[in-house]
DNA sequence: AATGAAACCTGACAGC
DNA sequence: TGCTGTCAGGTTTCAT
């Protein structure tokens, strides 16, 4: 379901909500068993902590944890050597959902995770397909480039000798990470290349237009709190309205809005991509 | 090394 | 009403 932006709306959402807080109590369901975390070192490493932060890296969504009673003073005359804090990791996946609601809100079906909070919230996890990932780490760091932050030498590095086509190679989170299926093809489509092209076959001032028509469109995207297609809502629960802006993502043998070429869809790496004949090159 | 298909899951929707 | 097939915003794994 999510991408960058989606994300982003969504860790932004949750920041405002529920920074400070403290996790008292944490029930997990028996499913979402994620890659690398028990659910035992889940629960262990959620209660009672207070949640310092809640940010975006990639598709990724970090809440920084702080053990609670436990400040800077107390840890420098305590005999344990430092840690460093641990960190909750949630990856949507395609249709995972993190909703702040009172504890008498009808938990949803597929509901897999749900914090008590000191406030007297649920901070809740939902997600029917279970391709959402839950994990504790420690010094997190995910692979690839930020494409917001990306400077043109290294994301121009990134394709200089890959075959592979462009929109692969804008999927692949180990090179750039946050960009998924709608934004890979509005970025191509802005940028007029085509999304089959092979990476290293496109010029320095194709990959520069690229670079900037994926911060255009992720940073509008943003703007209006991401893509609603299906049933993406934010942790307000409220609806994205980028979808209204999409030029080709679902589009397929409707009019180009620059050309009235229609648009076409085909399928790169197993996933459908739309694009434009006669602007794409 | 690098494509590509299949797998992981459930739900929505179209067509019969 | 209900069955079948297709599709979905993601990622990993296995085969070629």
């Amino acid at each position: 379901m999510p991408e960058l932006p989606e994300v982003e709306t969504i860790a932004r959402g949750l920041a405002s909500r529920v920074s400070g807080d403290v996790i008292e109590s944490v029930w997990l369901g028996q499913k979402p068993e994620p890659l690398k975390s028990t659910a035992l070192e889940i629960a262990a490493a959620l209660e009672h902590s207070r949640i310092a932060t809640v940010r975006r890296v990639g598709k990724h969504i970090v809440f920084d944890l702080e053990p609670k009673g436990r400040g800077r003073v107390r840890s420098r005359q305590s005999h344990v050597p430092p840690t460093a804090s641990a960190q909750w990791i949630v990856h949507l996946g395609m249709t995972g959902r993190l909703q702040v609601c009172e504890p008498q809100t009808e938990i949803l079906k597929h509901t897999h995770a749900i914090l008590k909070l000191a406030s007297g919230r649920e901070l809740r996890f939902v997600d029917p397909r279970r391709f959402g990932r839950l994990s504790i780490a420690r010094g997190f760091e995910a692979a690839g480039i930020e494409p917001l932050e990306a400077e043109f030498d290294p994301f121009f590095a990134l394709f200089r000798s890959r075959k592979t086509p462009i929109k692969s190679a804008l999927l692949n989170q180990k090179l750039l990470r946050g960009v998924g299926n709608i934004y890979a093809d509005e970025s191509l489509f802005r940028a007029g290349i085509r999304p089959r092209r092979s990476a290293s076959t496109i010029t320095r001032e194709q990959l520069a237009r690229l670079l900037s028509s994926i911060k255009v469109v992720l940073n509008e995207a943003i703007a209006l709190g991401g893509s609603s297609i299906s049933d993406y809502v934010d942790a307000d629960g409220e609806e994205g309205f980028f979808q209204l802006q999409h030029r080709v993502y679902g589009r397929e043998g409707e009019p180009c809005l620059v050309c009235k070429t229609l648009v076409k869809r085909i399928v790169i790496g197993g996933r459908s991509s739309h694009y434009c004949a006669k602007c794409q090159k």
